[in-house]
DNA sequence: CCTGCAATTACGGTTTCCCGTAATTTACTG
DNA sequence: CAGTAAATTACGGGAAACCGTAATTGCAGG
């Protein structure tokens, strides 16, 4: 298991928790192995490296208060990629409030995190097994998002998709979508292609229903 | 009867029948009191102040075509914003093809308009009424709106409706949804039910389809 | 100018939805 | 237990959505 770990979290209690967690696993807590902001995490990230006892695992949140003014590094993000900069092969887990699915997705595209854990009611567990998972250099999603995130990969949608997806929430029958794909001189504006597209983002997605494109629009903030 | 009046729309034919419906009401007609732009348009209210003889009325569509780049003025709602920033006590009338019942609703509430027209097809009575009624310092909508934006209609969801909006927002099918009530043991189970109960909340929320229901209990959190 | 390919649109049949009306069941009262 | 009112369900016709197929259009290469 590891045997450095750095703990990013500006509340107090949580912080503790997830000591408190590492302790369960049998990490140990010798030295102090947490931060309340970003660049003391930062700063023993550095110290640590120089001093040749690099840490191997960064748990940090996304948002931190800035209660305290001249901060350089104020969101869980920067944190990862300012710690990244300086040992690329440092494991990061995020632990955070945050459960949209499109943030947790960029996490992993754009900052090649290896575990993503949402704070929830049963978090203390997900975040054992996170921990467990990542030791073994393999990625981890909570379960509950993990269908979502691989669901999402396989549609991309246009914006043209999003008009339309828009004209039907707004209540617009689907017959009179043309009509106002016409007014803003939109393209294709045939009945057809709205069908079309409707039908392949439907059968895509595995959705069967408008209601439940709806649904799963909103949901994951497309519209 | 107002003696000045400013016409903002694009499409030229519309310009014309709203100048012949000004000229109906006896409203003088001698200087260019019409605009395609709204850039044209705050030009000549600010002049029209300038010179010590005001419009009394603004007429603006909400959309106008963007054929003429570097516009900076683009849609009616930043006209109004625009107006009543150097004219405060210009009165307002938006006639658009709009014809959703929460644009008009936070026209009156955000942007303090004096009337609203859709256009449809017996809007030139509706229009003169309206600018008759405005000319008595009232607030004037048109009669198929007027009833939907009394006061904000709660409705409150009862169980049985959240429940059936969740199967529809899951991608069950209106017609499955009888054998889904069952399996719960849910009351009415009927088909009829189900449509009735959908079709009166549709109607007290003025609500067009269940893609819009949809919608609207995601943004409300109902669901 | 022709040709082939892709995109778009048109069309027709089937399913589902919508909505009014009628029949049935349920619940309550005397 | 009968009677009645309300709730629920059944039914049917018309509108909209769905979906496969065919016709049309647009466009690049020859």
């Amino acid at each position: 298991m590891f045997q450095k770990v750095l703990i990013a979290e500006d509340h107090e209690t949580i912080n503790y928790s997830i000591q408190k967690t590492l302790e369960d696993l049998g990490i140990p807590n010798h030295s102090k192995n947490y931060a309340y902001y970003c660049d003391d995490a930062i700063k023993r990230i550095e110290k640590a490296l120089k001093e040749g006892e690099p840490y191997e695992l960064l748990i940090t949140d996304l948002s931190f208060e800035e209660d305290i003014p001249n901060q350089h590094i104020t969101t869980g993000q920067d944190l990862i990629k300012a710690a990244r900069k300086i040992q690329p092969n440092l494991k990061v887990l995020v632990f955070s409030i945050e459960n949209r699915i499109k943030v947790a997705q960029s996490l992993f595209k754009d900052l090649n995190i290896d575990a993503y854990v949402p704070k929830a009611r049963r978090d203390a567990k997900d975040l054992k097994t996170a921990i467990e998972t990542i030791y073994q250099a393999k990625k981890h999603l909570s379960p509950n998002l993990k269908k979502d995130i691989g669901e999402e990969k396989f549609y991309k949608f246009t914006n043209f998709d999003i008009i339309i997806i828009k004209l039907l929430s707004n209540g617009v029958l689907q017959k009179e979508i043309p009509y106002h794909l016409q007014q803003k001189n939109i393209k294709p504006s045939g009945l057809s292609s709205v069908e079309k597209r409707l039908s392949l983002i439907k059968t895509t997605l595995n959705i069967f229903s408008n209601e439940q494109l709806i649904a799963y629009c909103k949901d994951k903030e497309i519209i």
